[in-house]
DNA sequence: ATGAAAGCGCTAACAG
DNA sequence: CTGTTAGCGCTTTCAT
């Protein structure tokens, strides 16, 4: 069935079966038009102060609720932000949708959320649906599977601001906001380096997803610039989650071959590693060492805790959200690729085998 | 400046400047009208197979994308739900929130979510906006603040169906979901009573907040059902946050007067005084034993990890969304009061003393 | 089976 | 300052 189609039960009982008051409604009651009456309440200076009173006055008392329907159809804008997640029970996005509301609010503007449940065709449908919606623009952060970009192509050609944040799609023209991935990655190995590791794995996610590639990247560019040795099964592509975290430390235990470190590209595949090492009795970070891209608000009750690089959750969201009402107003260049720097923090995990570490 | 007036922002430039098409559009390149166009697209019976495939074509073809701002305006009902919830970095609601879109989805509903932040001034303001949207029903779970209950009567007046779940307000007509908060608590009580303890102390919540209310309730008939001694310094009422765990647990440290268990009212709570008494240098569960209503995700990697009373989040989601779409096409009577049973969970905390303990 | 007319409630453009 | 006119894009009668 094509998008465009109507929902199977858009039939039926509609909604409020009361009757509501309109702008006409006060018109009448006021003896004035129905013009002066939405002007009045817009506070609109073409209006006397008089009048203006007086219609507020009144339509508080007759308990009048504007339209935003009618008001956004004629208007043709919504105020309005839609705002697309993966998943919503998230160590990162669950902070990022917080602050994203908060600052949305700041400025006037109202969140429309939807959550694709990192499964790309819904998150095809939601777009569309808040495409339907007329929001004024689109916030995004893609589903790990996310690989096909003819959606965004079509957004763009309508003509619809769009921002990208945290999981980005680079080079199709839309502005991205995200914490330097690649930077973050470079500097966990320069960390572990100084720290006096030398044998560090990665548990990568995919490389077609924005933040698996990059933080790949950083890896492989600290382990260049240290001259680290690390075989070919140190680097294992996986997904972001606990349970990609789970299987790809039981599948690295059985080469036999492992490392004192291993760096994971999110903290819930170093949450599975730690089920993974549990369960084969290796003992962290006695034996085995974690450090991970991305923290969580449970870290400092988990034994051990973990060494992770912070990402900015609430610049990336103000940042994202000040650039979505920028693109929308139409008063900023456009794409504008945003990073936000990211920082080392060091928990119970990794902690420096030197003495004298600058890292105190 | 009073709801109904216009924000401040509502001005500059529209969106999308490029041309949209319409209806209109696709009836002026098939020769048809727009009538027909619009029942074809909505798959109408009036319309013939012919007709339809090509309509449906032609609209695929010209790139059409429906209004719905434009059809909700004229068919006065939206297929959307509006949601509001105090917070998303949570541990039930992040949760509940999936579940309820997951299940809004499979009915077709599109979901707008909104976050007041545990601020009842903002849980206003998006309840009205929500009103504005004409959405066709409202899920809510309110602030642990929510006092004033005139908002729910104005939505009551206009006829808009309106299923509270988990944080609830009883008594003022509308349908409640919640889990058996009461017998919940009651079960933990005897749990705990079974495994040997009998000095117990409750953290409770706010009593103007259901939640609070009801477990603290249950806790009380736990005590008086196994006539157990509970001075007056062990039932403190605070928050639902961590926070509060954390100031309350030093409180009742200060009286000199320590109970074996401290049963507090949600996990954050617990861990807010698991936090405290590392601090306080009070081993747990050797020296206090905790448990909890409530679990999370992370409760695996805790050590210790809490024993808790689970919420059956999913039923909850999944009963709230039935529920209020039964209510907005009118199949069921209101209001209903609906509680899904919960189940002791033992984890690390609060292990029996018993020797032949039924709860293994 | 198809279409013409009439609006949903609001705002924009222009005239007075 | 205030009102008139003309839609926004769509869905409903109710004719044909």
């Amino acid at each position: 069935m094509p998008y465009h189609s109507l929902n199977d039960n858009f039939i039926g009982k509609a909604m409020a079966s009361k009757k509501q008051i309109t702008l006409n409604d006060i018109a009448k009651e006021l003896n004035i038009s129905k013009v002066a009456v939405s002007k009045a309440l817009r506070d609109h200076p073409d209006i006397s102060m008089e009048t203006k009173n007086l219609v507020i006055e009144t339509a508080t008392r007759m308990g009048y609720v504007p339209n935003f329907v009618a008001r956004n159809l004629s208007a043709r804008r919504s105020n309005t932000i839609g705002l697309v997640v993966p998943k919503v029970a998230h160590h990162f996005l669950s902070d990022a949708i917080e602050y994203i509301y908060e600052y949305a609010y700041k400025h006037k503007y109202e969140i429309f959320m939807t959550v694709s449940e990192e499964n790309p065709d819904h998150e095809i449908q939601h777009l569309q649906s808040l495409l339907s919606m007329r929001v004024d623009g689109l916030l995004i952060s893609v589903t790990e599977h996310t690989k096909d970009h003819e959606i965004f192509e079509t957004i763009k050609q309508r003509g619809v601001p769009l921002v990208f944040f945290d999981r980005v799609i680079n080079d199709i023209g839309f502005s991205c906001v995200t914490s330097d991935d690649e930077g973050g990655s470079f500097e966990a190995v320069s960390y572990l380096v100084n720290a006096g590791y030398t044998k560090i794995a990665h548990l990568a996610g995919y490389d077609y997803t924005s933040i698996g590639r990059l933080r790949k990247a950083g890896f492989m560019r600290g382990v260049k610039k240290h001259k680290l040795n690390v075989s070919d099964e140190w680097i294992i592509e996986g997904g972001f989650s606990e349970d990609s975290g789970y299987k790809n430390m039981i599948r690295l235990f059985k080469t036999g071959n492992m490392p004192e470190v291993i760096f994971t590209v999110t903290y819930p595949v170093a949450i599975g590693v730690m089920l993974a090492a549990e369960e084969l009795g290796i003992p962290v970070p006695e034996q085995l060492n974690i450090f991970c891209f991305g923290g969580s608000h449970y870290n400092h009750f988990i034994k051990p805790s973990l060494s992770f690089v912070r990402q900015p959750v609430e610049e990336i969201a103000k940042t994202a959200v000040n650039l979505i009402i920028d693109e929308i107003n139409d008063v900023t260049d456009k794409p504008q690729i945003i990073k936000i720097p990211t920082e080392v923090v060091v928990c119970d995990t990794c902690l420096s085998r030197r003495e004298n570490d600058y890292y105190e």
